[in-house]
DNA sequence: AATTATCTTTACGTTAACGTAAACGTAATC
DNA sequence: GATTACGTTTACGTTAACGTAAAGATAATT
């Protein structure tokens, strides 16, 4: 099983992802993590780290916190029959074609900055 | 010049980009949009059109308000001297850098779900 | 002239995602 | 045993991006 059964603080995680422990202790009281505890501190598992990385790249992207928590829960759903597969498939179709039109919307973006820079350069070597 | 001074009003705009008119008196008040004004009322050109929908467009990627007119202001850019040049240029590079990861992050959530639709269909298919 | 539609300003309210400060517990170190 | 490092809870504060409501102006319509 190798070793996944990795224990962290929660000043080593606040240091590896820079966010404060303030975030972190929101995100739990949020109910996006459930940190075990010995005695009163509180004790990361190898799966709470993941999801707070998960979590981060939901927000890199622009989505909320309930957003990415919802994406993430799509991988370990719990039912599995019928009418929940059917359920969890169009909500992945929903979020699939969101992503995909923030996909557009950030090429077009890069492009638009290309050519800012391409006007830029141009610029600068009628000035130099 | 073909018909490019063309005029909206907030309600038009409104309906077009389907926000509300507060959000659009809302950008203004902000400073991001100067329409002119029919008295009290005000009118919207092709520019301040467009502007909205640039907005828009950083809003659906997970920009701010000022992240998004920062990177419009880049287009009509007014200095023209070495510096300014130099500075547009690295702050050109600071966005395309951001929106770079934005997009690896974008394709990695992408290609989870297509993990999660393929795990659901085997299982649909399963149950079936 | 009264209704209706569209616009205006002013101003207080709301939600997400934390920041910040106070006041305290525990364990190791000087 | 006092300091230092790290953790805890509680609670009020802050910013962005609007929502919502009140109260009124203007123009067209009935």
């Amino acid at each position: 099983m190798g070793n996944s059964d990795q224990q962290f603080t929660i000043s080593e995680l606040s240091r590896e992802f820079d966010i404060s422990t303030r975030t972190i202790r929101f995100y739990e009281e949020k109910g996006f993590i459930k940190p075990q505890r010995d005695g009163q501190r509180r004790i990361y598992s190898a799966a709470d780290r993941t999801r707070i990385r998960l979590i981060l790249r939901g927000k890199r992207i622009g989505l909320t916190l309930a957003e990415s928590v919802d994406i993430i829960d799509m991988y370990d759903h719990h039912g599995s029959d019928a009418a929940q597969l059917q359920s969890l498939l169009s909500r992945v179709q929903e979020r699939r074609t969101a992503l995909e039109q923030q996909r557009r919307d950030l090429d077009e973006m890069l492009s638009a900055l290309d050519d800012v820079e391409t006007v830029c350069r141009n610029a600068q070597a009628a000035v130099s």
